[in-house]
DNA sequence: CTGCATCATTTCGGAACCGAATTATACTGA
DNA sequence: TCAGTATAATTCGGTTCCGAAATGATGCAG
């Protein structure tokens, strides 16, 4: 079952959502990062450098950063894998998840706040 | 009608769309730039910088480096308010529009490809 | 017309991110 | 063992963003 949205409800949920993104969680996240955030959390592991990079289009580099700063907020761990040590595996935390968790809130909240566009199926 | 959406349908929609974000619109926007463009374009006008500022819960150079940065881009347009010539009002453009309607895009072809879980109703 | 209030902008030092190129480590196959 | 390949991380110069404070421009009240 498809989820069919109208541009104007699927900007509004866009809007509210982003607002409220910003004035719950502040500046620390760039749009990549949240991007990467939402892949291991949501994406079945493991999520390797290489492979976030493929998925995103972006260079290795760009991973890296995002995983020294996540890292460093505790939103993601480091590990590296014992059957190839050119590898490393990406691990969630508990804290990524609640932060996660959090972002699932602020748009079901805004989502149930929005006064759909209705009957418009035919 | 509210629009009811499970922890993960919405991370789902979330996920699928930040991530094509990334893909197709790239880094140039911030996640402020962002919520700060969407607003423009889908809450009543007119828009001041003070305005956005407290919308946001930010200081008024967060909105000016933005809207720096986005007009550069032919995002929005500032103009002088004739009637109080302190003022600074927001004004849309076509190429902004666009953009914005692309977002749009970018979220209903996600939304249509999730696999929404339903019959939870109770 | 003079002081005060209210806009938006600019400046400052510090931090993060960007892409491109380079480095360091580890696996692979001859 | 010894290239050759593949991985992640680091470095480089340049750009942008951050928050806080200072500046400039305009309106308003006395």
């Amino acid at each position: 079952m498809p989820l069919d949205l109208r541009p104007s409800d699927a900007l509004g949920l866009w809007h509210a959502a982003t607002l409220e993104h910003v004035r719950v969680i502040g500046p620390d996240l760039t749009i990549r990062q949240l991007a990467i955030l939402l892949h291991i959390y949501l994406a079945p592991p493991p999520h390797t450098v290489r492979g976030l990079a493929a998925m995103l289009g972006v260079t290795k580099p760009v991973i890296t950063r995002a995983l020294d700063t996540m890292g460093h907020m505790g939103l993601v761990r480091r590990v590296r894998d014992e059957r190839d040590r050119r590898n490393v595996i990406i691990k969630r935390t508990v804290e990524g998840a609640l932060f996660v968790e959090k972002l699932g809130d602020i748009i079901i909240a805004e989502g149930r706040k929005l006064s759909l566009s209705e009957g418009s199926g035919a």
